[in-house]
DNA sequence: AAACAGACCAACCGCAACTAT
DNA sequence: GATAGTTGCGGTTGGTCTGTT
């Protein structure tokens, strides 16, 4: 966290500088006034939204004494705001270099991504999208999963659940040399399947990868410089008002599941990810890391493509092979069996040790998580 | 055109961490 | 070490906008 140092430091040399700074002098005497006003009766805050005035009064501030020391605005600009107030107005709505208006493809991509990496840390994953606001972020997921929550829908696009499987299995390789040791391959299948959301009845994820190696293009997942990320035709069924998964699923991934922050995915991670058209994404389940309850769902769910000309117009590259297709296909043919092997092992010792899992339908995790969150 | 529902957005609140005294 | 003040974070709420019936 940026905190100035000496921030909590008095004001008064602020005090000093502001009856020299400029030639106020009417301001000053009316700060002044309030400020022996508040000594005797108790200033009544203003609340709601900010007026263009206020807004001029606080950027004037700022541009004068810097950022920090909100709780002295009142004080020094005799503006009836508290501290808080101002510091939030100024960091999501004055600031400069602040984005406005909705999240490009990327960003929805990132925000997927960071939010199955970090969990509902807003201001971290802000840190990652410049000149956008924790505020902004947080808005943004809400509503969004919501809205797809509402419609039974996975949270997370097929991209970020496969790289949660994987995270997961390889932190399991981690703590367990013999994890490696498959036994019983049918039944790890069966088992994957199943906590994926498939049942016998349907194909088997493995087939899943040479239909994504068919319009396959690389996203780098969580590097370490998020917008050197391709632009991504993933996100694109991911904006508002798009239909990107078409058929409902029983077990979402809630973003504020028990599941509480997921396991850190690597940067080595870089594996070429399939982005897929919205009727390859329809065909992955969602991989929750505490599989929900197992839902048949309708077979037209794979045999439903989206016409070449659809996915085209939506900027899924379906329309077009790419030349190293094959070889997509074989590693991410790879990449499906790790996520079968990843899904097979769910050792209790990867659990949370936040408490996270202690709370179901989650929300707060922030309590504890901040525990030794700061400073970061 | 009116009513309604959902989406979106700005702002507030409570809590916890951090720093200075 | 205790305390007060400040800052930052995440959850929540309420108002406004927009699309649908």
């Amino acid at each position: 966290m940026e905190r100035s140092p000496g921030a909590a430091l008095t004001s008064s040399p602020e005090e000093e500088e502001e009856k020299t700074a400029d030639g106020h002098a009417g301001e000053e005497a009316a700060a002044e006034q309030e400020q022996e006003e508040e000594a005797a009766a108790p200033v009544v805050l203003k609340k709601g939204p900010w007026t263009t005035a206020e807004d001029a009064m606080l950027v004037d501030h700022v541009r004068r004494h810097g950022e920090g020391n909100w709780n002295a605005v009142q004080r020094l600009t005799g503006l009836l705001r508290c501290g808080k107030s101002c510091r939030l107005r100024w960091t999501n709505h004055l600031r400069p270099n602040l984005k406005k208006g909705s999240f490009s493809p990327d960003e929805e991509l990132l925000i997927a991504q960071l939010h199955a990496q970090l969990g509902n840390k807003w201001a971290r994953m802000a840190a990652h999208l410049p000149g956008r606001t924790d505020n902004e972020i947080k808005n943004y997921w809400n509503t969004r999963t919501k809205r797809r929550q509402r419609a039974g829908l996975p949270v997370y696009p097929p991209e970020v659940q496969l790289q949660l499987a994987l995270a997961k299995r390889r932190r399991y390789d981690e703590l367990s040399p013999l994890s490696g040791t498959a036994v019983n391959v049918q039944g790890a299948l069966d088992a994957a399947a199943a906590a994926a959301g498939y049942t016998s009845s349907r194909p088997a994820p493995l087939d899943l990868a040479r239909q994504l190696a068919a319009t396959s293009q690389t996203v780098q997942f969580l590097s370490p410089t998020p917008f050197s990320a391709p632009s991504s035709p993933w996100a694109k069924p991911f904006a508002r008002n798009a239909q990107y998964f078409q058929l409902a699923h029983s077990s979402p991934v809630s973003p504020s599941t028990p599941t509480g922050p997921l396991h850190p995915v690597t940067p080595d991670l870089s594996l070429g990810y399939g982005v897929r058209g919205a009727d390859q994404q329809s065909r992955l389940a969602p991989l929750s890391p505490s599989p929900g309850p197992r839902v048949e769902l309708p077979s037209n769910q794979f045999g439903q493509a989206m016409p070449p000309t659809s996915a085209a117009a939506a900027g899924l590259g379906g329309g077009a092979a790419l030349p190293d297709q094959h070889q997509n296909a074989a590693s991410l043919e790879k990449m499906l069996q790790e996520l079968h092997d990843a899904i097979k092992v769910d050792p209790p010792a990867l659990a949370p040790a936040n408490g996270d899992a202690a709370r179901p339908g989650g929300g707060s995790g922030a309590v504890l998580e901040r525990h030794g969150g700061r400073g970061e």
